[in-house]
DNA sequence: AATGAATGAGTGTTCATTCAT
DNA sequence: AATGAATGAACACTCATTCAT
């Protein structure tokens, strides 16, 4: 009894982490991690600032969970749409949809990761990184499966997997940094970051098939 | 006689000016923007507090014209070292080389370029964006001439510029975070940026030619 | 319920802007507005500087605030002591018995007027002259009703009230002064402002009544 | 030779002070001690603010100098109009408008000196005080002067003294802050000092006289 | 568990004053 | 004598964090 007591107990913690979770990400997406007032969050869950700090140690704790969030549920979208795929130029294709599909629905995301980044190094080590290599041995062992079957050129693996995923980063981060731009010009149709796809997936098959 | 002592100085003041700016550039780089304490840049410099507000308006100013310098230096290499070459290929190859090259010698003006584009956006549309427009223009034309001439296969140029432009900025990046991760472990041999440049060339002119 | 709560609360607000005002009122008199500092305020009351800054919005406000309390607890004193008599003479009397008997009771009111009036013009003429508008008009009709029932003798009205309300603040005003020289002397009996009542009463029935 | 050297840089010493004086007068007047800046006064002045430093010890001695000056000036004129004049009431009105046109044409002096008086009240009390008394004791001997020849009513003649003076002052400061507000409203006829002086003249010889 | 009032360390900025030129 | 660049003490204000209720 105590133990479903329990459950239910942590069920609701996590409940709650989750909500404050989701308001805290917009909010420190748009004004950055420093600029960004404990109070906004609060006052945005119509909670008092107490009730945060119940849940997180303190500001920079919130802050790493919010990405630290945001790496699992784009770890589980890669592990649900690319890592089934065996072909090699499928499976190209299909991570370079996967990718930018994901941030086109996660823009807040794309932004946390960046201020991690800047902000707190170590953290994003530790934590981006664990993903973030696991995603290159793949990219890698994708290349040299499309290598040994020839339908790929040969190539120095490692830093042509360095330099797709590279490829990608720079497209979402320079889409992104565009899309501010129009934003603020509200003039000029909004493309969206899918359909980018094309030219990304055709630069790199050409890049890498012979 | 008025104007020479004018003249002196203005120079004086260029020259103070550089100075604060070329102590700010790593601190703001290091610290990032709201982390970094104006004592502290002036203590770096050996000098009072002051002497920096009697040069920069305030904190933002200083930091923005510190990426505006950059900016500028920036853009100067480029017209250097590859707006004169004409050959499609070859230029490409040159402006590959030139980036990673600068940047691996500026590796400050990365950081400051990302929390300038996060922190201010408004300044980076206005400083940044009128250079890298000028700079895409400049990659369409080149694409344009090597489908013309035969060299380059066929494409759709606007985005493959896009994409081409996101991929070096990617690969600076992806390097850029790579290589704080490996300062914190200080056991690896450090890569240099430049060494990426063959496999960025390679994969970018396999997949623009023929 | 909740209103009731929301009563209690918005009655605690008020205590606390209260103590704060009354805190703050004798050290901006004493000091004068830019050389009061806000800590200082906070160490009277054994609170925090972030206290004060919760209730008011920044040292002008709290300023501002010291001096609107000021106004409206002068013009509640006349409402009750002035304004229900109707004899000319003996109206004359009354007000200036109040308007010294006010002053000598909240003697930092006179120098905290006196500086708001010098240091914000805007405000003082906004918060001030309301209260001063009626105050003159009421002068006037007390006049007008003394030259109608031959009490006081032909004159120009408006200006005499004007003449009135400012001997009024003259004599307050020389008072204070030699008050505070008095004080550093310390070795002079010290004379009550109410003390000059009858000079001034005498001086203007004299100069009203035929 | 030396001591007409001497002279000459005496002469040169005061004409730089007295610029100076005149130059912060009008910028304390309108800006107050506080917001008063160095800077402003030698750039009004074209001059470095080194110069103003070394005629003067520092802001502070600066404001005082203006004010005595301001003091000396108002008590040559009381001398040259007012001291001659034997008659009591005559003298009365003679003292009435020359008070009034004195500050009329310097209207900066009246900021000037309330200004001291709630910032410097030490200083105040030394400088101003000393003409002060001069003056009350000489509005004493008139009014004994008037009761004894039966021109005036029998009064109390100290306190009646002060009220006269304290009228004066209250008649000027609330035309001067009245003169802000219309200032400010800029729509209303600009009404001159001076035309005060005939109501107060009247109320007080009505107030004096028998 | 939830609240939000209180706190005070921390920091950007100002400006009187100094002093080398 | 005159300058104005440099200085740094001083202060207003913010906001993450705590804790009594």
């Amino acid at each position: 009894m105590d133990a479903v007591k329990e459950n239910r107990k942590n069920d609701l913690v996590l409940r709650r982490k989750e909500q404050i979770l989701a308001a805290a990400m917009p909010i420190f997406a748009k004004y950055g991690f420093a600029r960004t007032k404990i109070d906004q969050i609060a006052n945005d869950l119509n909670v008092g600032k107490g009730t945060i700090y119940r849940y997180f140690k303190d500001k920079k704790s919130l802050f790493i969970a919010v990405f630290e969030q945001g790496c699992m549920e784009m770890h589980q979208t890669f592990a649900k749409n690319v890592h089934p795929i065996t072909d090699p130029p499928v499976k190209v294709a299909a991570a370079v949809k996967t990718y930018f599909q994901y941030f086109d629905n996660n823009r807040d995301f794309i932004e946390i990761m960046m201020q991690v980044r800047s902000e707190f190094k170590e953290e994003h080590r530790r934590i981006f990184m664990q993903s973030y290599s696991d995603y290159i041995v793949r990219i890698q062992d994708n290349l040299r499966n499309g290598v040994k079957s020839g339908v790929f050129r040969d190539m120095d693996v490692e830093k042509t997997a360095d330099t797709i995923s590279a490829t990608l980063q720079g497209v979402l981060q320079s889409f992104y940094v565009r899309k501010i731009e129009d934003d603020s010009d509200q003039n000029e149709k909004t493309e969206s970051l899918t359909d980018r796809t094309d030219a990304v997936t055709q630069l790199l098959l050409h890049g890498l098939t012979k």
